[in-house]
DNA sequence: ACCTCTTTGTGAAATAATGCGCAATCTAAG
DNA sequence: CTTAGATTGCGCATTATTTCACAAAGAGGT
């Protein structure tokens, strides 16, 4: 939903991590919170959380805080989460396995609707609930179903081929597990995963005591 | 390694996608790089590139450019990556097994050296070469291996415990799969990689054709 | 030895993100 | 109806990051 106004990236990510914080506090029954209390209960910056807001509107009430039901789902909104957006996923293998049973995405409204792999001992099994499909069907089954949303989750070797594959099926958004970059049309947008990425801030900030 | 100077976030998270680029340059037997090549093979920003090398000393030669090799290497150091690092793994479902399966994590000296899960219908079993053990076992277990590395795979509502449990192991830094906030002591850094959130991002991306 | 071409490393400028401080707003109580 | 207390939204100062642009350095040819 890009439209006039100008969010930093930063205030994007934070906007979906409220919404962890949210059902979190719907779950605890609380059904106001100011951001102050977001600020002790959620580690989150009291002003940073009001900025981030402030760039869609106004969500509060001075003197009393937010209604955590309005705040949900006007975010929600905001994110193009009220309605359950569908899922390409390419890659049948352990990680894509996990990602396809991985039951929060349906409590966030996405869900995979189809699997692909090039690999013929695979095809025509089962994932879940799934049927693994031959990554050469993918833009025949996408003219049906339509994902506007592909999740690239094979070797890295793979990867570009996969993308270039989603985006000729009209995908428009990857999310990329391979550790490897690469490169789209300049009107797709990806993110990036990389596991290995992660692993190796953390190994930078290891104390040295060997 | 956080010694004197003071490198930004940004950088560090981008030196760890570098050393993937100069692994696929080594594999095409490039063997020097200029930050310009870089740019126009891997959609990285020269300037960017050759600022970033800049917090941690000199690494090219003017008019010639970078030594692959030599850069693998220095970076490597850098980041902590020369030895092997040890790394625990909590959460023997789904995800955990994937990581645990995960080959890139060796190719980049990162290993999975136990893993620990609450479910008694999974401790003792195997998952690849390991054997899930009893999480209450993890303080003794990690007195021997003595990793400063933890993997949360668990269910969002169990991450704060296994938090506190990696820490009262001697863990020092956090690799958080759950989605949800978790609370730790400032001596413990936490890097939290949640699919929701990035699946959220690329959904705000979304043309809106309904 | 000298000139030309290339490319680095890095201050300094430009841009972006964060955090402060407070006027404006609302509730509740007297 | 007024006052006290709480809390938002937001302009602006501060801090962080990116990008520019160029002097210095090295290679190669003549």
């Amino acid at each position: 939903m890009p439209n006039g106004i100008k969010v930093p990236m930063p205030t994007l990510e934070r906007l979906a991590n409220y919404l962890t914080i949210f059902s979190d506090l719907k779950i605890r029954n609380v059904e106001t919170v100011s951001s102050a209390d977001l600020e002790s209960r959620a580690g989150i910056n009291a002003a940073q959380f009001r900025k981030d807001l402030s760039y869609f509107g106004e969500f509060g009430r001075p003197g009393i805080g937010y209604n955590v039901n309005e705040l949900q789902a006007r975010i929600s909104r905001i994110l193009n989460l009220q309605k359950t957006q569908s899922v390409l996923l390419v890659g049948a293998g352990n990680l894509g396995a996990a990602l396809a049973g991985y039951h929060p995405l349906r409590t966030e409204n996405f869900q995979i609707v189809a699997a692909f792999d090039n690999n013929p001992n695979k095809i025509g099994k089962q994932l879940w609930d799934l049927t693994i499909q031959d990554i050469d069907e993918i833009i025949s089954v996408n003219k049906v179903l339509q994902a506007r949303i592909g999740i690239i989750a094979v070797p890295a070797s793979a990867a570009q081929e996969t993308a270039e594959r989603l985006v000729s099926a009209n995908v428009v958004n990857i999310l990329n597990f391979a550790p490897t970059f690469i490169r789209i049309p300049s009107n797709v947008t990806v993110r990036h995963i990389d596991f290995l990425q992660e692993l190796a801030v953390l190994s930078y900030y290891l104390p040295e005591d060997d």
